[in-house]
DNA sequence: GCCGGCCATCGGAAAAATCGATCAAAATAT
DNA sequence: ATATTTTGATCGATTTTTCCGATGGCCGGC
């Protein structure tokens, strides 16, 4: 079982099927001749092909001979080309990278910061999968995504999160509810309103529980409410309140309906927002890049 | 000066993918898992990029390693693609090959010749280079050529001449030519007649003259004639006598024309068809097999 | 907090690459 | 003819690299 070529022997041929010349070639390699000599040999012996026509004036190529060199001058061009690719793989910003974002933050952020990056970084691929957390951080470990863009804190394991900012949760309501006229809005206000969150899985419906310290018997869940604004549509409509992101009560989302947001006088109704990877993960330092640049773009 | 990866770790990389364990690879590439984990540390440590995310359970890929290891498939690809290729390569009647023919030969063999390798041998791809005797040399010395297809002898240095059969010369004159009636016609016969040849330079004309011992004097050189066929109209329009190939007289040449042609009843009058190869060419048996296919083929 | 699987590391042995010098062949110059 | 020069192949010794088996360290799971 014999082995097989190597690069190096390529080379070397390429040099010799330049130069015409085990000696010059050699010297254009940086090795004695005896060494290319020897590996030109040996090449031959793996191809089992006679490439070169040896003669005392210098050497011809065999036309099998120009053919391998043909063939090898592009694979080592393929080869020169995939190492100094995977030169500038490991910036910051270039390359591909697989991203997961929960629905209540996708809309809101990736807009923004898709335009902004297509824009300064163009080699930068985001590969975006939208789920819930849970999906997220599963397909995190599978290894099916690289980094996680999602609300804080979530459990999970093996993972490093990084929060980039606060995200207060507004409270959401039609015109002329009893809640505008209320000097100072404080979460107990809210006890025994009818208030629509999104339905299990969705991570915003947690936080604000637990920012509002709401009971599973406090809130109902709206029939399909699978998105914010299927929300926002059923408070318009009188059926609840709700509680919004910050960052959806900025977005284009309640504008067309006639809802108000108001935000608590009382701290610590809020979610926050980061970035979650694998503690193993060895792009930890570009994903904190990526999240100093979200911080510094999306807030 | 870092030096290069090598096949083998772009081997042991693409192995490494589709296991995404380190031992498994490294049974699959039939080495040890140490000697694998060495080569991919130090792959990583050449292109200068983490490739792997490795973890208590096997390994994880990081994109810059998905994109390393989808070029990595192609290159390897390539790489055997160029190796088995070499190795059909060396086979008789396969590949390039750049054959120099002469021109009073070129039109009455290759026809025939090349229709049938292009059935028999399709992969089998001749360069024709059609000169005379002495350029085609030249070139062949140069290496612009693999093999020769020329009248023999013809002399030349550091070569090697294989006669592959006979082409007697014919006389050939307008009906009613004097030398209609002779009873057995020789070489003596045609001194003194007006023998028209080609120019200087073609070896038709050196070995017509040596077979009949003639002189310079003896013939006359038709103006512009650089063929054959001028020489057959010229014939033909009365102006002299000629010697022709067997093989030409054969041909469709003078079958337009009205001019006889007659063998000579005197052996020796004649040239010779062969190959001829640099000495020094590794290709001699080659050139030995495609000699003795002419050799039943063209004759 | 121990266990088990995983990859990295280590040290020695085996293999290979390389060098400088020499050899043989052959074309060229004398 | 003969000597010289130039060429690539070969040789022997040394250096370098590769490889293995064993060990170690890490980390997640139990």
């Amino acid at each position: 079982m014999a082995g097989q070529p190597t690069i190096k022997q390529l080379k070397y041929l390429c040099a010799l099927a330049d130069q015409r010349h085990f000696g010059r070639a050699a010297q254009a390699c940086h090795v004695s001749q005896s060494a290319l000599s020897a590996a030109i040999l040996e090449l031959e012996q793996l191809l089992d092909s006679a490439l070169i026509e040896r003669n005392n004036k210098g050497v011809l190529m065999t036309p099998a001979g120009e053919e391998v060199v043909a063939r090898a001058k592009r694979l080592l061009t393929d080869f020169d080309d995939l190492v100094s690719a995977s030169h500038s793989m490991n910036a910051p910003f270039t390359g591909n990278l697989r991203l997961g974002v929960i629905p209540t933050i996708a809309p809101f952020i990736l807009p923004g910061l898709l335009k902004l990056l297509r824009k300064e970084h163009p080699q930068f691929k985001l590969f975006i999968r939208e789920d819930l957390s849970h999906n997220l951080v599963q397909l995190l470990h599978k290894g099916e995504l690289d980094l996680l863009l999602l609300a804080l804190p979530y459990k999970a394991d093996n993972v490093i999160s990084q929060e980039l900012f606060n995200d207060p949760l507004l409270l959401a309501f039609r015109p002329g509810d009893p809640v505008s006229s209320l000097e100072k809005l404080k979460a107990s206000h809210i006890k025994g309103r009818q208030v629509l969150l999104l339905e299990e899985g969705h991570c915003l419906r947690d936080h604000a529980m637990e920012s509002c310290k709401l009971g599973n018997s406090d809130i109902s869940i709206p029939y399909q409410a699978t998105s914010l604004n299927t929300v926002v549509q059923m408070v318009a409509n009188d059926i609840g309140i709700t509680l919004l992101p910050e960052m959806a009560a900025k977005s284009s989302l309640i504008d067309s309906s006639q809802i108000k947001t108001r935000a608590f006088d009382q701290t610590g109704i809020e979610r926050k927002i980061g970035l979650m990877w694998r503690k193993k993960s060895p792009l930890s330092s570009q994903f904190k890049m990526l999240g100093e640049y979200i911080q510094q773009h999306c807030h």
